[in-house]
DNA sequence: CCTGTCCTGTTGTCCGTACAAATACGCGAG
DNA sequence: CTCGCGTATTTGTACGGACAACAGGACAGG
């Protein structure tokens, strides 16, 4: 184990180099049983305790570590999942009411999608697996996802139970690759008749539609669409100053 | 002016303190020609530069200020701007694409209404002042905005072009309260008929609806609906890990 | 007038120290 | 065994100093 990986003759602050290393040490999984303390960084790095606390101040501040004070410092495995974007979001707020979440599984088979297979990157008429969900909240209708996915290396999840798990978790789980990038889009829509008598909704409603794409260093893993019910939920953001504008979305009670 | 408002008693940490004095002294306007040194800062409340640094990195974090190597540290105005929520930066971001804005006055006239009343924590049956603004970009209707404010203290605003112009910036100029916090709602709605028929959309074909109320500390000063077009504007947002989920309104070419 | 140099002011980096606050843990009393 | 207390550990806060990097102005020389 190097040491010494710290150049006090480079131009790039000290602070700095030791936060990319402490970085690279982190997605190593070195310290997955416990990160260091300050003065064990000061000592075997050779630098002042300021200099530790400004490298882990940044590391804390992108939500890779978590600081308490006498209790030390802890990797924290939750920001990923905070950085999944709109549609954990979703079903992160309405878990947090304490409403239980339940999927149906409406389609599980392999299909052509050509739309999908676009946004795969994939030619037009490729074999995609489709999983088509409902999902509830407390026994009502909260959206109609579907994901698509390359067929190829992902018939295992044919065989998934899908009523109460996600499916990054499965992904994880069946040690196939999860996105760690993507985009999300937004629209409002008034959804198509069989669609919305799945929702429950009336004819003519509005709801919300939103599309995205997962990837995994560049490359579209999942493409997915989700029709939200936009009579429950909404989206709503506060901005005040100081806080940065987020839209979250928001369960509306009754 | 009270130098001393610091506190070494209090459990609030003094660089917090200092970072809240400084705030207030910014939302006042006072560094408007120059922000102090750290050395000024120091001497004048009597801590030492680490406490400054605390408190004004906060204030950079936040985006208030900007600080650069042998220039100083400035007032950023901008931040403001920016944190003013979804319908902001909507406009922006189509003013970003190079497309002429301009608003056309629909009905500018004192009324009541009640959802506004109450939203706005008036009695029912206040006055209130309504602007009621189609807004165009590139000549096709983009949003249909309307702002209801206090009829108190707000007649001033009978007599504005609102043709080229925002409304926050118009209450500034006016010497009239600016908002500094508030709330946005979105949902999805298909628009009345004459709505729709004022955007220039089909019948039954569904738009963003946004609520917003924005306050000045606390007290509302300003409720807005708008409908925004959502066959032309989406709400999108990238998720790479790293960056943090921000929706942005997207204008959709053609 | 233009240019390069020096000087000054300002922020960035880095070191040292000390105490406070919160937690974890061992140990003795009951 | 359980509870409470004191001690050790760990991070937060706050002080001090020193030098480096950079921007900008003053100034001499061409």
């Amino acid at each position: 184990m190097a040491v010494t990986t710290l150049d006090r003759k480079s131009p790039m602050p000290l602070w700095a180099q030791l936060e990319s290393e402490l970085q690279r040490r982190l997605e190593a999984g070195e310290f997955d049983d416990g990160f260091p303390t300050d003065l064990e960084l000061t000592t075997e790095y050779g630098v002042s305790r300021h200099t530790v606390r400004e490298a882990v101040r940044q590391l804390n501040r992108d939500g890779l570590l978590k600081r308490e004070r006498g209790r030390g410092t802890t990797v924290d495995r939750t920001e990923f999942e905070q950085s999944l974007g709109t549609l954990y979001s979703l079903f992160q707020s309405v878990e947090s009411t304490g409403v239980e979440q339940t999927s149906r599984v409406l389609r599980l088979e392999v299909v052509a999608n050509d739309i999908a297979a676009g946004q795969l990157e994939l030619a037009p008429g490729s074999e995609l697996l489709l999983l088509s969900r409902l999902r509830l909240a407390g026994g009502e209708p909260l959206a109609l996802d579907r994901a698509w996915l390359p067929a190829a290396d992902t018939q295992e999840l044919l065989t998934v139970d899908w009523r109460h798990t996600a499916l990054y978790d499965e992904l994880g789980r069946l040690g196939l690759t999860v996105p760690n990038q993507g985009w999300e889009r937004l629209t409002p829509i008034v959804p198509e008749a069989d669609d919305a008598a799945c929702l429950e909704l009336e004819p003519g409603q509005p709801a919300f539609h939103l599309e995205r794409l997962g990837s995994r260093d560049g490359r579209p893993l999942e493409w997915r669409t989700t029709i939200i019910r936009g009579d429950r939920y909404r989206f709503v953001t506060d901005w005040s100053t100081g806080a940065r504008p987020e839209l979250r979305p928001a369960a509306i009670p009754g």
